[in-house]
DNA sequence: AAGACACCTGCCATTACCTCA
DNA sequence: AGTGAGGTAATGGCAGGTGTC
């Protein structure tokens, strides 16, 4: 983000933002473009900083709707959504498929705006039983979710404008010279990040349960094997791949995401990787499932 | 070990469809 | 009924990561 006075009064404000979906689009030619138009005006948004930002700062793109980060659509429209799936896959005879455009159903919303709470991206195994619950195709979920992730983006860029237009109205000329309005528009700033405070701190009473039963689950499983351990049922034995000698259980420890176990501190130090089956039925499960962690790839290697 | 290649995935810019005022 | 604006599903291209040969 750059942030250049191109006059005794205004700023100009360059921002790329990932995620950030510009709207409208500018061609890429080399010409002159005009001024992209000033934040839409809407209930939600402040007249005030609406005038701040029109007239103080020139925007690249803007696209922001509502204050309600998690927002679902409601209202009237609401009621009309059609679904439609992946049993409304007809294609013209003539040419070209007409290109038809899917409305998600109200359940369908949900689920996929409650999945997004939980995590911002699926691994192929969540998407397939996400699209399998949605009678969706895979494709539409992952497009739903990049769209999402992009709106996302674009509403903490409001946030972060919101933050922006609290200082500019703090240290602005003409707030000094109208005091009166300055408080005003700043109570009404303040509200607006107080309000997305809360929600912050809410996500983050979230993420805090999650990671909770995370550690609680790991412990399980770490005492699980412990067990198995213990036992010594079956265990794979795993030779040196240098001494021909059986290694230690204990040297082993096992990746509970990409199922492999790593062997270290026998060979003066060196380290194997293997691919193993996981016998047991339990760690199996709990480890297949990976429990819906978020921003976890699953090509990311360890 | 390094490079070429295929495959997968996410992101981005954009288009196209749909709804509503 | 026509129209423009806004929202959003969908498309196509690109880049980066990973596995295989």
């Amino acid at each position: 983000m750059a942030v250049s006075r191109s006059s005794s009064s205004s700023l100009e404000l360059t921002m790329s933002m990932p995620g950030f979906v510009s709207s409208p689009s500018f061609p890429s030619s080399g010409k002159p473009q005009p001024p992209p138009p000033p934040p839409p005006r809407s209930a939600s948004f402040p007249v005030f900083l609406y005038d701040i930002l029109s007239h103080s700062f020139v925007l690249v793109a803007w696209q922001v709707k509502d204050l309600d980060i998690n927002q679902v659509p409601s209202g009237a429209a609401e009621e009309e959504w059609i679904s439609a799936g992946m049993e409304d896959e007809e294609e013209s005879t003539d040419g070209a498929p007409p290109r038809k455009k899917l409305r998600l159903s109200k359940e369908q919303s949900r689920l996929l705006e409650e999945s997004f709470r939980q995590h911002h991206s699926l691994n192929p195994r969540q998407k397939e039983a996400l699209a399998l619950q949605l009678k969706l195709r895979p494709r539409q979920v992952e497009v739903w979710f990049q769209n999402r992730r992009a709106r996302y983006c674009t509403l903490h860029l409001y946030y972060f404008m919101l933050g922006l237009g609290l200082v500019h109205l703090l240290y602005s000329e003409s707030s000094k010279e109208h005091p009166a309005n300055r408080g005003k528009q700043a109570m009404a700033l303040m509200q607006a990040l107080k309000s997305k405070l809360k929600q912050t701190e809410m996500e983050c009473e979230y993420l805090k349960r999650w990671f909770g039963s995370l550690t609680e689950q790991n412990r399980r499983l770490q005492r699980e094997v412990e067990e198995l351990r213990a036992l010594k049922v079956g265990p794979p034995t795993v030779i040196s791949p240098h001494s021909c000698e059986p290694l230690p259980a204990s040297t082993l420890t096992m990746c509970p995401r990409c199922e492999r176990v790593t062997t270290t501190g026998v060979d003066k130090g060196s380290t194997k990787t293997t691919r193993t089956a996981v016998a047991n039925p339990t760690i199996a499960a709990a480890l297949s499932s990976e429990n819906g962690a978020p921003a976890l790839q699953s090509r990311q290697s360890c």
